[in-house]
Formats: structure tokens, C-alpha cells, sequence
DNA sequence: ATATTTAATATTGTATACAATATGTAAAAG
DNA sequence: CTTTTACATATTGTATACAATATTAAATAT
């Protein structure tokens, strides 16, 4: 097996991305290319071409002459995307739940008990939501539907700095544990319609408990 | 009013969607940049942004040191991103539909005329492909939903070329004309769930159209 | 003749240099 | 004093030049 050799646009495109999903580099902050390529030692060809790539995802917008900012998710653009994921997620648990196998469902059942650990711990890290990310992943690993993954992918790298923030401020994942059972047991004995429902509510309740801790700190910014 | 100053990437781009979308540039055929570049009279640096852009829009592959190819749906793929419309659209048309006006209504009944016309002129070019495209979006204008607009017009985009192909082999448009006054009708009288259920039906039934005559494309190229 | 290695060519990736545009500041006009 | 204009600075956009990688063709070995 070959060196993978990444390219610099590549990396610097990590290097942004992360900044931006930790919180290092706040909504709307302008991405300056000079300061950037000489902080990670190229020149700002690399740089530009990241910063387009993280627009794509939605991550960044770059306005022509202006320069690039990190993108700042309103309220209502927050709303809109958990509705779309909700949709999505539904869409693609749709297609997955018959074609599940018992294999599967054990990886899910476990990766869902390493997630209770995590949260009776009281864990706030990163951990807790990677595991929560990874138990949905699973579910919808039989979907083959690429391009909906994709999308979905998208959306939720693009929520993935609130989510953490809410982990954050909220001490863990509010969401009920046992819900995350009740999805599993429900994909088990192929309830492919309820399961849908049940997760699209799951997801919109994520989405509330984010929408009301952002709108009370934008309420505190003034 | 100032003179929009558009930069050499976004008229480069503009330029290689158009000779894709076209179907100039064909789906899997090389994008050299260099060739490019001196066609355009512009340095490789747009050509290379334009592409990333384009990539961005699912309109071009991209990979590290092999360079770009224009993309080639399969089957699958064609299906799968119908699916999609149907569902994002008929979600856009789910919020939009309470909120449309008489106006509304008005114009869009409009735009079906003049697509009758055309159809029974028996027109075979991008016209029918447009006034179609304006009756569903002016159905969804008052959606509210911005980044679910920019998504279903990103896949609008993307399967554009195989419609326009359809419209082409085809002969026009093979949807009863009579659909679209159903689903206007559905609209005034506002059954929601009647007309999104009706939406959903009727772009998938595009879709297997044209993925008949895909299959039977490519059957033919053995 | 086929497979493998090596050199030549083509193509992409990136740095540097310069041009165009935008932003900020000081002088001039009202 | 406020507004406008002209200038200086900062920042982005693009061309050119060079470096790195991939592809092709030729040479060698099996």
C-alpha cells in the first residue's frame, strides 16, 4: 500500500475546517489568505482553493474582492437545516432498516451502551457526540444511497459546532437515552414507518434544545 | 446601478456549466486545464477554481494530480437524485403552498399556458425545459426554505442535461400536460397533502421515463 | 512475445510576482 | 462641522514560473 500523498490544499482544508468546528475561528470572523498561508507555511494558492472547498460545505462564504468569513448560522438557517436532516435521515433509515442485519444491529447495540457510558460519566467532550454520530451512521449503513449520505454528511458536519456547543452548555446530550433504544428496538423487528417517525422526532426535539440555547445567546450578545 | 464586475473564475465556470450542461463537453470526458486556460484566454488559476466550483455543483469530478472529469450520471445515480427532488420538492411545495396568493397562483397558471403552447408547437428545445422548471419554482416561491431552494436547484442543474436529452429523443415533454393543471388546481384549493403526494408521483414517473431511455442509451453504446 | 524497468513527456500542484479592487485616512470643499 | 475627494494601504484576483506527480514510450530483462 502506497504513501497516501495529500495534497496541500487538502490539508489546509482540514486545518480551516477543524479551526472553524471547535470554535477557534468564530461565525463570522474573516479568514484572512495571507495570514493563513503564512501561519501553515504556503503560499495562498492552497489557501483560496481550501477556502472554495469549505464553502461548498457550507462552512465558509466567500464573497468576490471582500475575502472569506466562517460561515454564522442564524436561528432560522439552524431550524431549516435540522428540518432537512430530519427529512434525510427519515429518507435514508427508509431504505436501510429492511436490508439490516443482525450484525449489524449488535454493532449498533454496541456502540449505543459505549454511548451510555460516556454520557453516565458525564462526559461533555467530543466523544459523546462522535459516539451519537456513529450509532445513527450505522443505522442508515444499508441504505446505499450515496448521495443522500453525502448530503446528510454535510449537514451534520455543518451543525456538528452547535451540537457540540449544546453537549457543552448543557452538561451532555439532553436527549433521552432510552430514546435511542426505542429507534434501535424499532429497526430490529422492522418497523420501518414507525422507526421514520420516531427519528424525525428525535430529530426535531435535538433541534429545539439547540434552537433555544442559540437564541439565548443571541439574546445575550446585545 | 455599478457595473457588476464579475472575476475570470466566475465567467470561466459560467462557461464550462454552459458546454456541460449543453452536453459540448460530454459526461466522463477530460477537462484539461491548460486547454481550458488558452481557449478562455485566462491563466490556469481560474480554470482550476472555476473547476472546483463545479465540482461543488456535482457537475465535475475532481481528483489530486489526475484532474478533472465531467460527470457522468449512471442509472442509479439519475434514480436517486429524482428520488431526492421528489422528496425536497415536495417539501418545498409543503411549505410553500398555504402562503401562495391568487397572484401567485395567477402567474403560475400563466407559465403553464405558454408551456402548452410550446408543447403543442412541438418544440424541442431548452424553452420547454424552462417554462417547466419556472411553473414548479414559482409553486414553491413562497417556501421560505433558502437552502432547501439552493439544494433542489442544485439537482435541478445536475440532471438538467438528461432531461433536455429526454425532451430531445422524446419529442417534448412526456408528462400529460393535464398534470400540471392538477397540481395547480391542488394548489388553489390548498390540499397540501393531496398536492405534495401528487408532486412526489409526478416527478417520479420523470424519472423513470428518462431512465428508460438511459438504460436503453447505454444498452446501445455495447 | 510479455513483463518490468527506465527515461521522456504531459499534466497537475504550488510559489512568487504583479494587477485589480476594496478599505481606511487625510486633505479639500461645502 | 460634515461631506466629499484624493491618496495610501491592505487585501484579493490572476499570470507566470517552477516543482511534483502521473502517464506514456522506449529499453531491458525474463
Amino acid at each position: 500500500m502506497a504513501i497516501e500523498h495529500k495534497t496541500r490544499t487538502q490539508l489546509v482544508a482540514e486545518a480551516i475546517r477543524e479551526k472553524i468546528l471547535t470554535g477557534e475561528i468564530k461565525g463570522g470572523e474573516p479568514l484572512r489568505q495571507a495570514a493563513l498561508a503564512s501561519e501553515l507555511n504556503v503560499s495562498r494558492i492552497p489557501v483560496r482553493e481550501a477556502l472554495l472547498q469549505l464553502e461548498a460545505e457550507g462552512l465558509v462564504h466567500f464573497e468576490a474582492h471582500k475575502g472569506a468569513t466562517a460561515t454564522q448560522l442564524s436561528a432560522a438557517q439552524i431550524d431549516e437545516i435540522f428540518d432537512l436532516r430530519a427529512l434525510l435521515e427519515a429518507e435514508l433509515l427508509s431504505h436501510s432498516i429492511a436490508h439490516l442485519s443482525e450484525q449489524d444491529l449488535a454493532e449498533a447495540e454496541h456502540i449505543l451502551s459505549q454511548l451510555e457510558t460516556a454520557m453516565n460519566a458525564g462526559d461533555t467532550h467530543s466523544a459523546t457526540g462522535d459516539l451519537n454520530s456513529r450509532f445513527h451512521a450505522k443505522l442508515y449503513s444499508r441504505a446505499e444511497r450515496p448521495q443522500t449520505r453525502e448530503l446528510v454528511d454535510m449537514y451534520c458536519k455543518n451543525s456538528e459546532r452547535y451540537v457540540r456547543m449544546h453537549i457543552l452548555l448543557a452538561g451532555g446530550l439532553t436527549t433521552a437515552p432510552e430514546e435511542h433504544r426505542t429507534l434501535l428496538e424499532l429497526c430490529r423487528t422492522k418497523k420501518t414507518r414507525k422507526a421514520c417517525d420516531f427519528l424525525k422526532k428525535h430529530i426535531v426535539e435535538a433541534k429545539n434544545d439547540i434552537k433555544k440555547l442559540l437564541i439565548k445567546i443571541e439574546h445575550e450578545q446585545r
